[in-house]
DNA sequence: GAAAATTAAACAATCGATTGCGTTAAATTG
DNA sequence: CAATTTAACGCAATCGATTGTTTAATTTTC
């Protein structure tokens, strides 16, 4: 069945006796309409369910009020938590959200940059996807003016805003933690080195064994593709199996943590005891796990709802993209849970 | 600064020097365009970066390739892997998704059924929120023939489609495998009781109750408003402090039975021994609670995949609304783990 | 070779809201 | 009271893509 055609400014602009002109700018308070003729028209408008086509409007204007939103995977703890913040943020000021996951494959990730161009976003918000080493697909944004931010996973060099914690102090206060607890042989499960935020935590990490006299083991290092709970579990069971295990494990994320705990209560060995563990991202998980892990904060709303605010600060204010990236740099914190705290420590 | 003006069919038309409706025709394969123009058009499109004003398409035909999402909080694992699952079927067919959250707010859910529909969505998915009672606010889109499909949380009569697990046989089960266990007296967390998913789940547990001959004591139902974490370990105290405590507790989310747990091991009790525990959800954190939890698959990403089949289903075939509530029913299972599994059982 | 049929492309209206400019009538001014 | 403002509203173009209807050119048919 075919679809109903809607009541339009028109057809109030007919009942009412008015030019469409009028109806529109009674509509929106416009100063050159009478009190009187701007209450008739809202108080038929209401009468008659009348709604206005935002994409004729947007058309209309050059301009959507509608932010695009690009991640990996929606149903992650922090990646949805995210997306809440922009939401909470965009809807209070009238913005609606169109997102698209890439499920972490490059192909999808262009193809959904594309889309939310067509689609004419006023703005899109980005956190990278493991695959993604080249970011020609939001080049598009820019040469339209079009804000873009990046979030989390950044570029490392385009020219745009974006939103991230500082990874690399906050891994180097966790792997410090660590050694205040009396690790001398820290592991650490490092993330896809292309992407800014495991490589920051990875330097975090070994700058602050340097920092403390002792030397990085590479061996002790393990770079993951994924961060799954799998790739968690081999890599705890090799570690522990080696010659020299580790007395502690920083993790580049909670899920190999949370992974790495299971795998050691499994092999019999205890935590913090002989191995103390630290995470990353403080996912609901990880306060339940036993022993509960420590972590680090990331606060993920909060970073929504500073993209959000990023996109509607160029947007309102017409700022032109900015020349160079714009960095806006979020508070974490350590949380000390028994995952580390040494008895004696 | 101004947004640049994009390059447009017409663009496209003049420097051709054709129509633009030759050049609409040609992007899309019309059979009245010869092969050599398409070729020519598709190619000058190509180089020029043209990119189809998608607002404008849809203007004119009057149905946009945007389908809206109304959830409560975006951020719970449940709703985060419904909308992974809607995204994906949709993002497959050429759809976009346009999210809004009411935070569990009526208000804020009558408000983005507002905007979802002025952003002429061409069907709904919505998840009713907590305090929602009247559905009215979706009227004006069965109006238009849009098709509307309620998920998981649906209304009782409101002719659309809905898709659903069966609660009422999940928590049957989920109640008959305690009495299984060994359990005689097992309370009940129930959710509010306007909301069908609660009210189904608690008919399940009273009902088994029944058939195996134990008396419903409704004094060990406890109904809360939120399911919140802490309302669950409220319940759990009060309930473990009465005279006659119970030996089982199935709980309508996983959240207040991972926190029945925790309280529970707090209070020096042992589970399942002493009480044995079941939620409902199979979230993240209950197969890494300790003991692991029992709970029901709640298939959210196959959830999510057929709502959105449904409405491609009616807006391809132009379906008339539903006449009646046409209920997609998905299995669920029962996951056991060690909350709920007696030794001696 | 003229009429008919087919092919290829142009014309022009349309979707609904917006807005610069023009118009009319009433109000103000000197 | 004529001249000028001001107030209130209408006209018509515009945003970009789509599509029913024509028109023009080419091919086919007898």
């Amino acid at each position: 069945m075919e679809k109903k055609k809607s009541f339009t400014i028109y057809d109030l602009a007919r009942k009412l006796n008015y030019s469409p002109s009028t109806i529109s700018r009674a509509l929106k308070n416009h100063h050159s309409i009478s009190e009187k003729t701007i209450k008739i028209v809202k108080k038929a408008a209401e009468e008659e369910g009348y709604r206005p086509n935002i994409l004729a409007a947007s058309l209309r204007n050059n301009q959507s009020k509608t932010i695009g939103v690009l991640v990996t995977r929606i149903n992650r703890p922090f990646i949805s938590s995210l997306i809440s913040g922009i939401e909470n943020a965009a809807s209070k000021e009238g913005y609606n959200i169109l997102i698209s996951q890439s499920n972490d494959i490059y192909k999808n990730e262009v193809a959904s940059a594309k889309a939310l161009f067509d689609s004419r976003v006023c703005g899109i918000i980005a956190s990278l996807g493991m695959e993604t080493e080249s970011i020609n697909h939001f080049k598009q944004f820019s040469k339209m003016n079009i804000p873009v931010v990046f979030v989390d996973r950044v570029p490392a060099d385009f020219k745009s805003y974006t939103v991230v914690i500082d990874n690399y102090t906050a891994a180097f206060n966790a792997t410090t933690h660590l050694i205040e607890q009396g690790c001398k042989r820290i592991a650490h499960f490092a993330g896809a080195q292309h992407l800014n935020v495991y490589q920051d935590r990875k330097k975090g990490y070994t700058d602050a064994l340097i920092e403390n006299g002792i030397a990085v083991d590479e061996s002790l290092i393990i770079t993951m593709k994924t961060l799954s709970s799998e790739e968690g579990e081999t890599a705890t069971t090799r570690l522990m199996q080696a010659a020299t295990p580790p007395d502690g494990i920083f993790c580049s994320n909670d899920t190999t943590a949370v992974s790495a705990i299971l795998t050691l209560k499994k092999m019999g060995i205890k935590i913090p005891e002989e191995v103390a563990v630290i995470g990353f991202n403080d996912d609901p998980i990880s306060s339940i796990v036993e022993p509960a892990l420590s972590t680090v904060s990331h606060p993920a709303i909060e970073m929504g709802e500073l993209c959000t605010q990023r996109i509607l600060q160029h947007v309102l204010k017409k700022d032109d993209t900015p020349k160079i990236a714009e960095r806006s740099v979020l508070d974490t914190h350590l949380i000390i849970r028994a995952s580390s705290t040494r008895k004696n420590a």
